[in-house]
DNA sequence: TGTCTCATGTAAGGGGTTACATGATTCC
DNA sequence: GGAATCATGTAACCCCTTACATGAGACA
């Protein structure tokens, strides 16, 4: 369960809300999860649980009471252990590999339209990626080692839009000629 | 849910029972699921009460009897409108670039161990890939497009693989000629 | 008056996973 | 004798999502 981890990992930074802790996690793209209430309080109940986490809740005159999470010494142990541990490799859900696939239904024009749509959507999530001001949100970089390795999450996830839109627009040079020698048989 | 419109595609090509349905999904990488029964066997209830499948029980002497299931008329006509139904954008999942974020945790020597285990860990997915022969558990080629189309999910995959590479080896070469110029400081 | 922000939580349900259950045959 | 293949299904559970519930203050 990263999101645990991933938790642990920002208020390592700092004590945080349930509350901040869903901003930040909807502001940030590396991070797949919607930042759902439902997972964020209950990964802090289980935090809790296993004493990574003790929690304080402030009172406010304008606002309504908060709980503030902040993070053990045991908590820190654990998050420097799971940052250790083997890496997996990245798993990608890609439903338009799955239309390509019975594409083959479709004619050359309907065809093109779906990859045509496909590369401008591609285009518009690279342009958001760009737009974004990268990793800001968890907090103040600790040391310049620490602002290079925000700075290559943040080129990991360009890159794979980069690749899939050079990807796509051979796709359709490959197909449009295909259509091509087709027609002129 | 893409895992009906993915049956219906392997049934556009033949008949065939739940087992044979799960082994073609587990041997191919771009169908993004384990192929486990409770999802086929679901699926197939649910394509069945839509009727866009038909099934006949067919009893075999020396294995158990099996049900075959065929795409219909309006299974068909569902496929196609989902094949040209407006694609969405890919989901990564990469739990890496999560233990990569809280990497200032670590030595430059354990950053490095990390780094080159995820490089490896690339490395074994793009070379299983590459030996894997394409995608041809889903049938026959229907025609030259088909296989063009074939091409083109195989490529997708190996190149979101190849990019991920590229990037890793940048990654170490930057963060080696950090921890350079920080110990001559 | 209505919507936004702050703030914590619960409910319902979808989608996915592994493991279990059964039972014959085939191959080492 | 033991594992693998053929074949269908169920059970238990995890993870994640949207929507609901409450309630005050700020802002237009």
């Amino acid at each position: 369960m990263a999101i645990n981890h991933t938790i642990l990992g920002m208020l390592s930074y700092q004590p945080l809300t349930g509350y901040d802790l869903k901003k930040r996690m909807q502001g940030s793209s590396f991070m797949p999860w919607s930042g759902n209430n439902n997972q964020i309080y209950k990964a802090l109940l289980e935090l809790t649980k296993y004493d990574f986490v003790t929690s304080e809740v402030v009172h406010q005159d304008s606002f309504p009471s908060k709980k503030v999470y902040t993070i053990t010494e045991s908590g820190l142990v654990e998050l420097k252990n799971w940052a250790k541990s083997k890496p997996e490799a990245f798993e990608a859900k890609k439903p338009f590999l799955l239309q390509l696939a019975w594409g083959d239904l479709l004619s050359y024009e309907e065809l093109d339209v779906l990859l045509s749509q496909y590369e401008r959507e591609i285009e518009i999530q690279l342009l958001m990626e760009q737009k974004r001001p990268a990793t800001k949100q968890l907090g103040r970089s600790r040391s310049p080692r620490e602002t290079v390795l925000w700075e290559l999450i943040n080129d990991n996830i360009i890159l794979s839009y980069k690749a899939d839109l050079e990807w796509i627009k051979n796709a359709r040079i490959a197909l449009s000629k295909l259509h091509d020698s087709e027609s002129v048989e």
